[in-house]
DNA sequence: CCATTAACCATACGACGTATGATTTTGTAC
DNA sequence: GTACAAAATCATACGTCGTATGGTTAATGG
């Protein structure tokens, strides 16, 4: 997407006191996004929040999709390169990569959707918000073709991750309970295994949290991995 | 969602034949996805295509919602549970069950990011799909909470990898040319290990195909779990 | 046969995205 | 300064959406 636009030429003053522009629409835009969710980012209602007739955002971006897959990349651009972190090893480093990339994306949890979703927003800036999963796993020696089917699979579980916890309220989960009354409610004989696990968590009172889950996640992600070399 | 609506009670046979029901009506829906994609999917189309009045389709279902999440379990309800398929190892076994369900993704890609984004209409039945993983998992003797968290990180890797794939035209990528040509327009020393990487693949002239990159996700998410055992 | 009631339909409302074209502002050239 | 061209903003309007409200039709149980 090559830069365009609001260049501080003409214009006209408004009350709401500033002139409009790509950023400053965006940003109202991801307030609205984080304060409402997704579904209340209309352009009616985005234009009221900049003072600011509807039609006007037209003269910025071109529709609505632009200015979501604008929020992406505002979202992905807040995603800088760390430091090179040279003492620690590439699983470390493909996990901090990992983490990195969830932090991001949770700090917009109403945008992981679209940002999951619009992979052509993503592709420009994937390449940079990429490179710390490449650098780490360069250190591997595996051969290019892997590399790149290692970060799609560690991508891949991190956005499939995101999505769950994206679309649930509370940090944690009482899997062991929830699980056992749902699995209580089938025909029995219906899910024999699942429903053994579900007895003997709802036993233990096991508590799922989204933290512990995503790193034991990147452990197996990890480990796969390695055995794999 | 317990099952309610039509019982064979009175109405009005209309001109186009049948009478309404909840099954006519996700039945028609579901083309309308599979044909036209998701967007494409109003009340007002639906009813057309069903020879009726918009307002009909609320006695059966109560809003457009109730639609989307009537189709996901449409779709999920067709995974029916695998033969036992004893004679295999539980490594082959999660793969089956894996593929099983891309499989049965696959058949509505139109619907996958309903599928993956709307949590609370699969649960019910996720509980039924869930099982054959959970069937492979408890060969391998680890405890019950591993096993959930190893459903996971598989689940959450199919859901990342369909959306992807959802989103995708064709079925392979040009991941070589492409990724070289992108890279290439990056300022200089943005991405060196990346730019590495797709300076490799754009000589070899790799072309990456989806069927292959979900079974390397397999095998890494495979080998990941026996390390960990 | 009549009351009940589920199923269906007609109309309407408010909100949406955005096409079209007028209006206002402002930097630049004289 | 003043005129001009271009850019930014605005007003109006169209078609579509989901669905609230309330009337109409037809099958059924008494």
């Amino acid at each position: 997407m090559a830069s365009e636009g609001n260049v501080g030429r003409p214009g006209r003053p408004r009350a709401g006191g500033g002139r409009l522009s790509k950023k400053v629409i965006l940003e109202a835009a991801l307030r609205i996004v984080d304060r409402d969710g997704i579904e209340a980012m209309t352009m009616r209602r985005l234009a009221s929040a900049l003072g600011v007739n509807p039609m006007s955002i037209y003269h910025h971006l071109p529709n609505k999709a632009a200015v979501l897959s604008g929020l992406v990349e505002v979202v992905f651009s807040q995603l800088q390169v760390a430091a090179p972190a040279d003492g620690k090893s590439w699983q470390d480093q493909l996990k901090d990569a990992a983490r990195a990339y969830r932090r991001v994306l949770r700090t917009h949890p109403n945008l992981a959707l679209q940002i999951v979703s619009d992979t052509a927003a993503v592709s420009d800036v994937l390449v940079i918000a990429g490179e710390p999963f490449f650098q780490a796993l360069a250190q591997t020696g595996l051969p290019p073709r892997s590399i790149v089917e290692s970060v799609d699979v560690v991508v891949d579980f991190i956005h499939g991750f995101m999505l769950g916890e994206a679309s649930s309220t509370s940090e944690t989960f009482d899997l062991g309970p929830d699980l056992l009354k749902r699995v209580k409610d089938l025909p029995a004989g219906k899910a024999p295994a699942l429903t053994r696990v579900a007895e003997a968590l709802g036993e233990s009172g096991f508590r799922y949290e989204f933290d512990n889950g995503f790193e034991s996640g990147l452990n197996v992600l990890v480990l796969g991995i390695e055995a794999g070399i």
